[in-house]
RNA sequence: GCCGGAGUAGCUCAGGGGUAGAGCAAUUCUCUCGUAAAGAAUAGGUCGUCGGUUCAAAUCCGAUCUCCGGCUCCA
């Protein structure tokens, strides 16, 4: 009978037909042992669900492992029942919120009522965890009916589970059992708990029940599992890399920035190396902007509030801006953002179409009023300076336009060797969240669109995720180490020329209406430089690091050789030192090394009689004896083509 | 703002109810040296701040500020 047998497609293609009603792990076991063994959860027709839930249907069918999203998502999840396990074995009283898998790993919200946990009280969670999973304890599943869900939580009196159970609907409610724990969850899980052999709960934290402020705040519990040790240790030596990179530590180090109680929190200090690298950055971006047709214009930190009220983020931003303090019985505020003042500039002269578009760019300084708790080194800081820009266009200009931002947002990326992932963020159906006009919306979100198909560029749109005031495209760079982070924007916007009453004159001599694009590639110079740090390690390519080269003369004897190679680069502005310390060679080669100096130029008697130097390039060591002569041009070429790497192998 | 952790010399950190310690850095002197640390001497701190307990507080308690890990937020 055919409806006794289903067809299942695998990832390759390959299809096979099977009984119906046969579970994923059987499915797995006729391809290998191997992969049965290491199974986790199983995907059918994009829904995981568990290895031993029956697949009546035809489709596509992939078997999830470690090697998947879907498998540790499911490995994960698991995991975060075991650490509930492991908690409620130790803490009888717990209550448990939700336990999600994350990104790397899961965490579990909990209520230990009146007891205090602390960081000290995870590594007895953790061998518990352990001791646990050793017991091979399987995962099963329960339908429940909403009464009895209702009934077992109640009887708990567990008021979070209620909360959750109360949103969900008759039917569909399922329990998971492992060992002695019972949890509220629609799975899937893993077949049992011995697949987890490794456990580490890296940090704690308060979250609010539910993320609401006036909820109860749980303590929540991170964690991470692996079903290998040796992976555990590996990611365990990741975090360190990441720790080695970060920028807070190294923004110290190699005296990028400082913070300073007496200023305040949140408004770091540029220190003269920081400075060099934030104007090489700028100087950078405005060469750019000036090639295709940027004017760039300076506004004031402070402006009358009236000026926000008009574009109407105050009050409606209120609770994230500094307080507005009062000039001669007028209101000022600390400038927000730049957007309002460069509208005013457009608005200074009668505007034709022939004056379009009109492309204002600043590095532009805002101050906003971050909560305490969020800032963060040079990533989250309370002032800072966005590489800002509007341009002004006609609605007939704007494909072109946006086309050119992209285009100079994947450009500046790619100097800095990261990939760009894009993202069309555009709005969903509620008309609530969106000002303008629809048609205009529906307009832009095709063009975007457009452009993008005709750029053949790889992106995702994401609906819900336009601004008030426009769709926009975002760009979520990678770095060094795999890490993500979304920078620059390019947003469109119909809301600010009506608020402002931009017009211009067109060809039939009566007035428009503007589109304004808001861009800023490295969104803030702050923010840009903390990832940057992170990126390079601090190792950063010759172009942009603050000491390029410093000469280490041998001894005293040929400081004025030493100096004389100096003068040679400092001519064409390379940014050079000499180091006529009476140290020996080997403590100031130790010196500039620390200092993550690409190049070390070390001289004495032989290279000043030859009229050479020789070379040692950072972490690289000795690269050998050149002409100095040569050694400049090769040096100037690595900086002037923006090298990343080292023009010397 | 909330939960948890932490503030001791410029930096990294030790100590801990009886009045302050190391390494590196700094300063001075000696050394003039060939690819990741020359030697010696000197100087440097009301132990984040304010208050309380005590004969005595850097140490115990409270408050406050700052920083770190998260939560919430991010035009």
């Amino acid at each position: 009978m055919p409806e006794d047998f289903i067809t299942l497609t695998f990832p390759d293609g390959a299809e096979k037909e099977y009984k119906k009603g046969i579970s994923g792990y059987e499915v797995a076991e006729s391809i290998s042992k191997g992969l049965a063994r290491n199974a986790l959860s199983v995907t059918v027709n994009g829904t995981i669900q568990d290895l031993d839930a029956p697949i009546t249907e035809n489709g596509t069918i992939e078997i999830n492992t470690w090697d998947s999203e879907d498998g540790q998502y499911t490995f994960w999840h698991s995991s975060a029942h075991l650490l509930a396990e492991a908690v409620q074995e130790l803490y009888p009283d717990a209550k448990f919120g939700i336990g999600p898998p994350i990104e790397n790993g899961f965490y579990y919200d909990i209520d230990f009522g009146d007891k205090t946990v602390g960081l000290d009280d995870l590594p007895k969670i953790e061998e518990k965890m352990i001791e646990l999973a050793r017991n091979k304890e399987e995962f099963k599943r329960r339908e429940v009916s909403k009464e009895e869900a209702l009934t077992f939580y109640k009887e708990k009196g567990n008021e979070y589970k209620v909360d959750l159970i109360k949103d969900l609907e008759d039917g569909t409610i399922t329990f998971y059992e492992q060992g002695d724990f019972t949890d509220l969850c629609k799975g899937p899980h893993i077949p049992n708990t011995s697949l987890i052999k490794a456990a580490k709960l890296t940090s704690m934290s308060g979250a609010y029940w539910r993320g609401d402020v006036d909820s109860k705040q749980l303590t929540r519990i991170y964690g991470i599992t692996f079903p290998k040790q040796k992976m555990l240790k590996e990611y365990l030596e990741q975090l360190e890399e990441a720790k080695k990179r970060d920028h807070k530590k190294l923004g110290k180090e190699l005296g990028i920035y400082m913070m300073d109680r007496m200023v305040g929190s949140g408004l770091p200090l540029w220190l003269p190396n920081g400075t060099v690298l934030r104007r090489t950055l700028e100087a950078f971006l405005r060469d750019e902007q000036k090639k295709r047709g940027y004017k760039e214009v300076i506004t004031p930190h402070i402006a009358n509030i009236e000026l926000y009220e008009t574009s109407g983020h105050y009050p409606y931003y209120k609770d994230s801006q500094f307080d507005p303090m009062e000039v001669d019985d007028e209101k000022y505020m600390l400038k927000p953002m730049n957007c309002p003042h460069h509208h005013r500039i457009y608005s200074n002269e009668l505007r034709s179409y022939r004056d379009l578009p009109l492309r204002l760019a600043e590095f532009g300084s805002v101050y906003r009023y971050e909560q305490s708790g969020e800032l963060n080194g040079l990533s989250r800081v309370r002032g800072f300076t966005q590489d800002d820009a509007h341009i002004y266009c006609t609605h007939d200009q704007l494909k072109g336009e946006i086309k050119s931002t992209i285009e100079l947002t994947q450009f500046v990326f790619s100097t800095f060797g990261m990939p760009v992932d894009i993202r069309l963020s555009f709005r969903d159906d509620n008309d609530k969240k969106y000002g303008g006009n629809n048609e205009y919306w529906e307009r832009a979100q095709q063009e975007i669109k457009e452009v993008a198909d005709e750029m053949d560029l790889d992106y995702k749109v994401a609906l819900g995720e336009a601004s008030f005031y426009g769709p926009k495209i975002d760009f979520i760079i990678r770095d060094a180490i795999g890490r993500k982070w979304q920078l620059g924007t390019v947003q469109v916007d119909y809301v600010m020329p009506e608020r402002f009453d931009l017009t211009y004159v067109g060809s039939d001599n009566n007035k428009h209406r503007p589109v304004i694009i808001h861009r800023a590639p490295f969104g803030s110079m702050e923010r840009f430089v903390s990832i940057l740090i992170e990126h390079f390690a601090g190792d950063f390519p010759l172009w942009l690091s603050p000491l390029q080269m410093k000469v280490l003369p041998i001894s005293e004897d040929f400081n004025s050789y030493a100096e004389e190679c100096a003068a040679k680069f400092e001519a064409e502005g390379v940014r050079v030192e000499v180091d006529t310390r009476s140290e020996m060679i080997g403590g100031k080669i130790r010196d500039a090394e620390n200092a993550k100096i690409p190049y070390m130029l070390i001289v004495g008697a032989k290279e000043q009689k030859d009229r050479t130097v020789s070379v040692r390039r950072h972490k690289k060591g000795d690269i050998g004896t050149f002409s100095l002569d040569e050694f400049f041009d090769k040096v100037m070429d690595e900086i002037n083509s923006k090298s990343l790497i080292s023009n010397h192998k």
